[in-house]
DNA sequence: ACCCAGGGTCATA
DNA sequence: TATGACCATGGG
């Protein structure tokens, strides 16, 4: 089974997902760098205490302390690390000179000098380049890596580089389909042989080793 | 009570 | 380059 051919199903399986849940670009850098091996339930809660201190702002957040900001963020857990990440990444945001300027970058060289700042990682940086600029750049997570692990499509012991390298290799690269890509491998992750086994029923079942034999499924 | 969630950095070998 | 410690809340 082929990359598009999974997507296939996922996608009819699932529908459209409508990620990344945002009202604004710069609140998706937000959320990119809050969710770090966070739940993104106890992401919602410290957004929603930005908003409601009118803090969701490149300028706002540099202009808090650093322990009024963590307080803000607390419920998304590693609230002192993050709060130094996000005042680093908004420093680093204002001195590029914010959306506009990044936007006019090539899409390589976007991610590249994103991946650069503090506390943003690979798929930190993914997520920003994807959701927050709307590029082609293929998001590669945890629940990337074991699902086609699962399915046998990769060793599951490839650098990240590399992963990314084949997913973008083996799809067109459209924004729109990496996009919901990701968010189908997501819901799907969580939603199969995890918490809510769908077994029979799962879309990828069928072609998956990891559900053959199990007796859960 | 335990496990883990839409990771990343830093110190050590 | 490759592990390990560390960061911390909230829901199952």
């Amino acid at each position: 089974m082929q990359l598009l051919e999974i997507y296939e199903r996922l996608s009819k399986y699932y529908g459209p997902r409508d990620w990344w849940p945002a009202d604004t670009a710069f609140e998706v850098m937000v959320g990119a760098i809050l969710t770090q091996n966070t739940a993104w339930s106890n992401v919602v809660k410290a957004i929603d205490n930005l908003k409601a201190a009118d803090c969701l702002s490149a300028e706002s957040i540099n202009s808090l302390s650093q322990d009024r900001l963590a307080q803000l963020i607390r419920p998304s857990g590693y609230y002192n690390v993050k709060a130094k990440r996000l005042q680093a990444y908004c420093r680093w945001y204002l001195e590029r000179g914010g959306f506009d300027a990044l936007d006019a970058m090539p899409t390589d060289a976007m991610r590249e000098a994103i991946l650069s700042v503090y506390g943003v990682g690979p798929e930190t940086a993914e997520d920003i380049v994807l959701y927050a600029f709307n590029r082609p750049v293929f998001v590669i997570d945890t629940y990337t890596r074991r699902t086609f692990s699962r399915l046998g499509l990769v060793e599951g012991t490839e650098t990240h580089e590399e992963l990314r390298q084949y997913f973008q290799d083996s799809l067109p690269a459209e924004s729109a389909l990496f996009n919901e890509y990701h968010a189908l491998i997501v819901i799907h992750a969580k939603d199969c042989c995890r918490k809510k086994p769908l077994c029979g029923q799962c879309p990828l079942a069928m072609d998956c080793d990891y559900f053959k034999g199990r007796e859960e499924c």
